[in-house]
DNA sequence: AAAATTTATTTCATATAGTGAATCGTCATG
DNA sequence: CATGACGATTCACTATATGAAATAAATTTT
């Protein structure tokens, strides 16, 4: 079992993204995007090779389109799917945000081989996400790939010791207090090496979302 | 300089299609990701509401979901859809950078109020910069003016408990463990309420340099 | 190895998406 | 007001995706 897909899901989540997918008013933003483009549905219809019907529905969100609908409109409009996806950004620039985790009340993620806690996920729009991880892994064996995630981390050992397996590098032993930066889309996977499960802090920059 | 391309292009541009309509494994993907995480399709059938069946199907490209599985798949696995869609990267421009830290070896920055350690300032580049302060300050009077610096900054109580004043709130009292993430360009500044001084990690975002 | 159990695929009925033609609404023109 | 032109929606129908159950394949247990 591998900690990526939870760990990335834990990111996700801590990055403000809402675990269960909201309305994504998929229809309402082809229409913006039609319009922006003085296109009809006519148009559209040319380029993508989907019927005008069926296009005036899905605006509608009177049918979900079936994914290859959605391949055609992507190809047909050259857009990008996070593009057809992705509302404008409000990009509110909010001053003074604070959000306070007291110990031990994060939000807890468990895996086989580690268990997040993440911290500060009150907020969203971070440009870093904290989290403490005990590491329950005691073997590299147990991870069946690297953990692995776009962008940069930043790691340091709260309690015990461990291990910190890297793609490009010799393991290395991080004891209490060691700390460590590294670029996170390298894979990497870290076990315990001390008598109890060791402890970790984490910080890691959320993924880009252009 | 490529006959080739333009050649490609010009079929591209006759076609009216985008450069690459790729295949799109979704359900290769898929696949990869359910046995990546151990998951039988039962399991999945349960995370994201779908039938076994469908699941299968998706798999094994027999069918094309419709926009509303998809989504139920990317939120019952609690992944992004860009990782949905995009095969593991074939060759990531991963740089592997590397930065590490052992305990009481980070750069020394003493203040009157705080004393700073650089950790990981080996690397240049960093979206992220983590430091540990010891609190020397014990009373609010002994700064002059906030502390104040654009971006966000995320910070964890070590050892002992700290005051932390900030220009919007309260006063907050952090003890060990606790932790808070706030944006910086709101004036702070922290006091060591504990016996002995106080020790936090920070880890900050750097200056935007657009 | 056979039986039992678990996991994946296939079948089939049904629900829903996709299509072309007809309809409706709006706007312009005679 | 009628008429036509255009764009969007609705209708009737076909194609296909979905889910429950049956079947097959793989794995574990006895």
């Amino acid at each position: 079992m591998s900690g990526l897909t939870d760990h990335d899901a834990a990111l996700r989540i801590a990055s403000g993204r809402k675990p269960f997918v909201e309305p994504l008013r998929l229809g309402e933003r082809l229409k913006e995007i039609r319009l922006a483009n003085r296109w009809t549905l006519e148009d559209v219809s040319q380029r993508t090779g989907l019927a005008r019907s069926t296009l005036s529905k899905i605006e509608n969100d009177q049918i979900s389109p079936t994914f290859t609908a959605v391949q055609k409109l992507i190809g047909g409009l050259e857009i990008d799917l996070p593009q057809l996806l992705s509302p404008p950004k409000p990009q509110t620039h909010t001053l003074g945000r604070r959000d306070l985790t007291r110990k031990g009340d994060g939000q807890l993620h468990p895996t086989p081989t580690y268990e997040h806690e993440l911290l500060s996920c009150q907020l969203a729009q971070k440009r870093m996400i904290p989290f403490k991880t005990i590491v329950r892994a005691r073997d590299f064996g147990e991870f069946n790939e690297w953990v692995r995630h776009d962008g940069e981390e930043f790691l340091i050992v709260l309690d015990g010791s461990v291990l910190l397996y890297t793609e490009f590098y010799e393991p290395l032993r991080l004891e209490q207090g060691d700390s460590i930066y590294f670029d996170s889309d390298m894979g990497h996977a870290l076990v315990s090496v001390s008598d109890e499960d060791a402890t970790v802090l984490s910080v890691c920059t959320p993924n880009e979302t252009p």
